[in-house]
Formats: structure tokens, C-alpha cells, sequence
DNA sequence: ATAATATACGCAAGCGCTTGCATAGATTTT
DNA sequence: AAAATCTATGCAAGCGCTTGCGTATATTAT
């Protein structure tokens, strides 16, 4: 078994308060008695139980990082860098991390039984009721890629970092630009839809709803039904793909109607994926800070765990435009 | 504040101890008693704190999921999909997962402040002297895609999977084949040499040296580097690469090299990665049944929570080729 | 009917830690 | 030199839960 807080004290002949005060720095300590009881800590290997701590501080030092579970086109890649970023800002602070992918809806289990200080809800589709239920239960919550009413969150640029992308596109002499997505119901594509129009709009481009199309929601290859779907209603001489993988994906409804990527059609993607490296050509995209995301949160979540009652902030994280050959600019 | 087994103990006109046993199906309790006590926890929304909890059993019904901090060419998503396997698996039977994502080698601060009951540890760059002291430390283990002494492991049938794969291009009527490789320093890649070699040996083909190449460690690009090498020695018809991601960038130095895939050069990856799909042509590969590693993971690490006197048992989990077009089998 | 056995529950200790309060000894004040 | 003030430490309670042991009540045996 492992040493107990009782047994350091033995060992330095002091109290097992007078442990616990060296371990934490409280004042009013010996110089004489601290290093004894550091000495006789560090020959037992001596750590203090969470279990304990937690129940006396009534703290975990635990927070949660939920996704909803189902996530079938987003090959976890995304979240697993926001996750990466969790992890390790929460490491630096003395933070655990519990993760979850919990597709059930139901409230989660590490809050009931009381693991966790506070939690980070990633994705927008972590349905709203479940944001409702736990934002009444007092729990701190951040929301990451994903805003909701007065909580807490972290979010990508969407509409700016699209309007860029587009006007970008714009630049290189567009003007017959296609939007695609997976679907128009996600918050995020929404988002940068409206990004999309913004550009347009912001260089007295009008908008022509037969330029847009979306997929087949939560399917795999949306993007390359999304494109076809395009291709049928118009040719554009340009295509702003909301992600990464639609993008990819309407590349090959684009090659198989036999035409070139970029001298035909241009495309750029969203979110600067690790595969954006390696398609032919390779993808023009909008970074996304992914593990910076997660930092911030775990950073906001801290700031609320140490005190509740603080106005909800929604932070804003900046994309950066990553030309590479597929949009035709090199 | 949440209410506690006392509260409920309270409103059922019970002491604590009558609603543990309870709420823990403990024998000796009246049904009468059992839904009195029940109606007021339900009323109540109670759920057991799991810090009293963990510290009266000694439990914590957390196991922890810990891969190394340095990770530049997998995306992360080799294992965010074995973590989300060892997640689901851990909720059926109600524990939770911390994952750290600690490169630092250090003894796992979630282990000596217990906070887990157990430890997976995934990847096979987890250094050696932290598995010995962990495992000397005597909390349950579970190595994936790694192996080591007499430690438990789950793993991927490398040697056999890539004898598959290579006895497949030797099917379709290749001879001159080649391997390359990250580096050969991984236990993953120099395993899949042997396959290779076997394979080779196998159908009666001498193994030749200059079929055979690596790329850069850990520097990104190390497969396009890899296939570069490789054709300054020699042009094989076709050639096996020992994951995704390496067979990827190698399809990009063949095409710079005014070489077609498959025509020219068939190629076949391993690990059926996400993006395996979507490459031109898309990639032929072994894949990898990442969730249900992480799922064979937990299972085994909970029988080792319950009896630690175990004799260790490793795990293979065969591959399955997936055929698609690199290869030129169709 | 009384004694022996079962049943259903409460009491209290204990898990490992923190912390308010009390106190013995050292130090300063007058 | 006695009183007042600090300083350094221990005592004990308490965080929320489980469980061995004891006991009052109900059940069965004689």
C-alpha cells in the first residue's frame, strides 16, 4: 500500500496536520520542521490521496471533456487536437482530465457523482437541453466550437475566417463562387455560410442560391454529393468547401466530371486538416487553432471554478488563411 | 450543494448506512424500507459523491489512458479512436477515463496521487523504464499496439498482417517489392519488416536490400523522404508501406517522379486511416480495429482491478485487407 | 408459552486529508 | 519580572461514504 499522510508523520515525528501544512505551504511552520517532514515525504514517496483531499477540500481537480458521440464524418481528428490542448494546459495547472464521449444525451455520469470542478462541452452538437440541465445544475461550463445563449465559450471565427477565404478566392478574379457543406443545420457551417454571403456581398457580388448546395447530413461522403448536387445546377469557377473533408470530397466529384482542380474549379476548405497537406493538389484551407481552443477553455473553466459568479465570455479565436495549390494562387 | 446520502437518509426516515445498502443492493434491506429510501433519493436527485465513496472502498472506478506527449505524424487519430473505444467500454461498466497525453516520461502524476485504478498505456513509444516502474509500483496495466516482458498487451497482428498484404501484391504478379518505412527503430514497423520478409520468403523471393528504405524520425514527411530514397536504388512495381500516412507521401514522390499509381508502381498501406479513402487512387490497406483494441483493453485491465495475480496475456487482433485502388487489384 | 433463530436496521468507526481552535513554549513589551 | 503577544504545533472534527457489529423486532421451533 501506498503511504499515508499518517505515516510521513510518524516518520518526522510531527502530527499529520503539521504533514499537511508543509505539503500545501501554509504558514507558521518551522524551517527546522518543514525539512524534516519534506525529508521523510520524499524517503516514503509519499503523494496525498485524491480521494481524501478531494473529500476534505471538496475539489476533484478533475475537469470533463465531453463530445457527443456521434461524430462519424470528423474522424476525431479535430477534437483529439482540442482534447490535446485540454489536456495539456490542464496538466500545467494540476488538472486531470476526464474525457467522455458519451452519445447518449443523458446528463453525465462524472457530474452526478461529483468527479469533476467543472466541464467543457465540445462540438455543436451536444444537444441544448443537456446545456440547459447543466448550466442550471451551478457547474462551470465552457463550450468549445459551439455558443449557446449565456455560457461560456470558446469559438473559431467562423464567419470572418470565411469571408476572408472567400474574398481570397475574389481576389484571384472568382466571382462565380460555389458554397458547399455537409448540411446547413450545423451551427458551424451555418456560420460560415453567412460568411460566405458577407463576401459576396461586402464586393457587390450578388448571391445565387443555385451556387449553394449541401450533402447528406451525418453521411459519409456529404461533400462529394454536396458537389455533384453543385455541378447539376451550375459550373462555378470557384468553391468554398465549409470543411476540410467536403472539400476533399467534392475534389473527386470534380475530377470524375473531368474537370481540373484548380484551373477549372478552385477550391479552398476549412479547418486545416492533417490531410489538407497530402491531397493533389494540396488543400488552400483556413487554420483553425484547435489545441488553442482547448487552452482557452481550460483556461475560462479555471477562472470559473475558482469563482462561480462571473459574466459568461465568448472567446473569439482568429483563423489564418493557409494558401497552398488548390485554389490556383501558386 | 448536492444532497447528501444523509439528506436522504433523512427524508426517508432511515439512518445512512440503510440507504448504502441500498443504493449498493446490499442483502438484509425490506422491500418497504428499499422504496422508501429509493423515492427519496429520487426525489432528491441524489447520487453517491464519488470521493466518499472512493475513499471508503479504496476505488476510484477511473482507469487511466495515457499516450506519449510527441505525436507530429499521427494526427492523433490512430489513437483518438482507441481512446474512444477503452471510453465506451469503460462507461458500461460505470468507470471513467483520464487521459493525459504527457510527454515528459515522468511517473504519471494521476498514478501516484491516486486518482486511477488502472493504467492503459498506448503506443509503443511509452518509454520502457516508465512501464518497469509502474509495473513495479503494481498498479494493473494494459499495453496497446505495444508489448513488453510480462506486461499485459493488446496488439495488432503486424507480422501476419503484413505478410497478408505483401502475399497480396504478390498475387497480383508482383515481384520486385519494396518496404519503407518511417524508421525501423519503432516495434510497430520493424514488426511489419518481418512480415514483409516473411511474405517474401514465403513465395520463394529473395529479400532484397535495396527495396527497402526509411524516412526521417518523427520529421513530418518522413514517407515522401522514404519513397524517394527508395528510387534512387532501385523501381520496384510495387511497394508496401508500413502505414497510411508513409504510403500517402510516397504516392507523391512516385507521381513526381512521372510514375503512376497503380500502373507503375502499386502501392499498400497499413492502419486503413481515415484519409485512406480519399487519396487518388484511394489506398489499398490492412486495417487496424482501433476501437475494439481500446474496448479488449479495458476488459482485460478490469479483470486485473478485480484479481491483480494474474498471469499476463497478450492479445492479437487480426487485420483485414482492404482492398480499394492503389494496388491495382481493381 | 418460551427459547432459538432470522431479519431488518442503526451505531460508530474508519477511509486520508484539511483546518479551526487550543495550547505550550518562545519572544517581546512595560 | 510579570504580562502580553507571537510562533509553532497538536487535537479533533468533519468531508461523504461503507461496513462490521450489535440489537430490537419478527419469525420459527419446541
Amino acid at each position: 500500500m501506498s503511504p499515508t499522510i499518517s505515516d510521513v508523520a510518524a516518520k518526522a515525528g510531527v502530527s499529520p496536520s503539521t504533514v499537511s501544512r508543509v505539503l500545501n505551504d501554509r504558514p507558521g511552520i518551522s524551517e527546522k520542521t518543514r525539512s524534516k517532514v519534506l525529508a521523510a515525504a520524499g524517503e516514503l514517496g509519499y503523494f496525498p490521496a485524491m480521494a481524501g483531499r478531494g473529500l476534505a477540500l471538496g475539489q476533484t481537480e478533475n475537469l470533463g471533456f465531453l463530445i457527443h458521440g456521434r461524430h462519424p464524418l470528423r474522424p476525431g481528428s479535430f477534437y483529439s487536437e482540442v482534447l490535446a490542448g485540454v489536456d495539456k494546459e490542464a496538466r500545467s495547472h494540476r488538472f486531470h482530465v476526464i474525457f467522455s464521449a458519451d452519445g447518449s444525451g443523458e446528463f453525465p455520469a462524472m457530474v452526478k457523482e461529483q468527479r469533476v470542478d467543472g466541464l467543457i462541452l465540445a462540438g455543436c452538437d451536444i444537444p441544448r437541453n443537456l446545456i440547459v440541465s447543466l448550466k442550471l445544475q451551478g457547474i462551470p461550463l465552457v463550450l468549445v466550437d459551439n455558443h449557446y445563449k449565456k455560457v461560456n465559450s470558446v469559438v473559431t471565427a467562423n464567419v470572418n475566417g470565411t469571408c476572408e477565404a472567400v474574398a481570397h478566392l475574389i481576389d484571384l478574379g472568382h466571382e462565380k463562387i460555389g458554397f458547399i457543406c455537409e448540411w446547413f443545420g450545423d451551427l458551424s457551417f451555418s456560420e460560415r455560410f453567412e460568411g460566405y454571403k458577407l463576401a459576396l456581398k461586402e464586393h457587390g457580388i450578388p448571391f445565387d442560391e443555385n451556387l449553394t448546395a449541401e450533402g447528406l447530413p451525418r453521411e459519409p461522403d456529404s461533400g462529394y454529393v454536396a458537389m455533384k448536387r453543385l455541378l447539376e445546377k451550375a459550373t462555378p469557377s470557384a468553391v468554398f468547401a465549409a470543411n476540410d473533408i467536403t472539400a476533399i470530397e467534392a475534389m473527386r466529384a470534380i475530377k470524375e466530371k473531368g474537370l481540373r482542380v484548380p484551373e477549372d474549379i478552385a477550391i479552398v476548405g476549412f479547418d486545416d486538416s492533417s490531410f489538407a497537406l497530402h491531397t493533389e493538389p494540396p488543400l488552400t484551407t483556413m487554420r483553425v487553432f484547435r489545441e488553442q481552443m482547448g487552452a482557452m477553455a481550460v483556461r475560462r473553466l479555471l477562472d470559473l471554478i475558482e469563482d462561480h459568479d462571473q459574466p459568461p465570455v465568448q472567446i473569439k479565436l482568429s483563423t489564418q488563411l493557409i494558401v497552398r495549390g488548390s485554389c490556383g494562387a501558386k
